[in-house]
DNA sequence: GATAGGCCTTCCCATCATGGGAAGGTCAAG
DNA sequence: CTTGACCTTCCCATGATGGGAAGGCCTATC
């Protein structure tokens, strides 16, 4: 299999595999007498797990662990639990600071009339920047 | 006032008054005899306009459309309040895509027992990739 | 007036994951 | 043998930010 028939099995572009391979996260291909990569059902598996991983959050570091844990058959579901449940609380963090822009922006264009005046509560919640929200 | 007590004054670091001007976001600064940036009450403001705007999840871009029309005196407030809702659905639409993201892993953890043994519902999800969450 | 250290300047590099594109080689079908 | 679709490597760009080097400036202290 060529890379672009595993690009397109895993989900994860052509580019992104070479990137992947590039900086270790998996191992480099085989290949072709003419330099084509080849590519199996174990490494599209890979791909796929990357690509599951990825679609789920995860940064390619800590993608190198679960792939870690993935490979080692002695692993304790511990440790991968440990790594799903920061993950968990660092998208809620992530959630809650965005949550916290949405709630003040509501806020501000809720007070502003939107029409063709231009009086605007927001540009003076910025203009003045104080950050009241006044909830 | 150099760019260190601007920086200060307005809570944006003196490396990034730099870079917003070198992109226009600001216009350049004043200078001294010796090249040294010059500051005054005016651009402290700008800059706090521009900290408070990123506070609030706004691009660059859309600051430099805010900043346009806090500078409008005949702005039509209905023009703000356009693109404070139009990043209110944005900072939605990605809360919406991590909170998923977060159910998902949400599930999956508590499928894990977490203990010493190597099974692991989470590595079964990745490694099939199927994402089937089941909620 | 000299010296120290704290500020300023510009310039380059790094992040993180991803895509674009150029220049050139390969392969398969017609 | 040509054509077009693929592959290769290499470089550049993103967005907003920080780090750091090399060198100039300013102020306070001696």
């Amino acid at each position: 299999m060529n890379i672009g028939q595993a690009a397109k099995a895993s989900g994860v572009s052509a580019k992104m595999i070479r990137y992947y391979e590039s900086i270790g996260l998996i191992p480099a291909a085989g290949r072709t007498a003419s330099g084509y990569r080849v590519y199996g059902q174990t490494e599209v598996q890979i791909l796929r797990f990357i690509r599951r991983a990825r679609d789920l959050g995860f940064s390619v570091e800590k993608i190198e662990e679960l792939l870690a844990l993935w490979r080692d058959r002695s692993r304790h579901s511990a440790d991968v639990k440990h790594i799903a449940t920061t993950q968990i609380a660092e998208l809620q963090d992530r959630i809650a600071g965005m949550q916290a822009m949405v709630d003040t922006l509501r806020h501000l264009a809720d007070a502003c009339c939107g029409d063709d005046r231009p009086d605007c509560p927001i540009l003076a919640d910025l203009e003045q920047g104080t950050g009241v929200t006044k909830h």
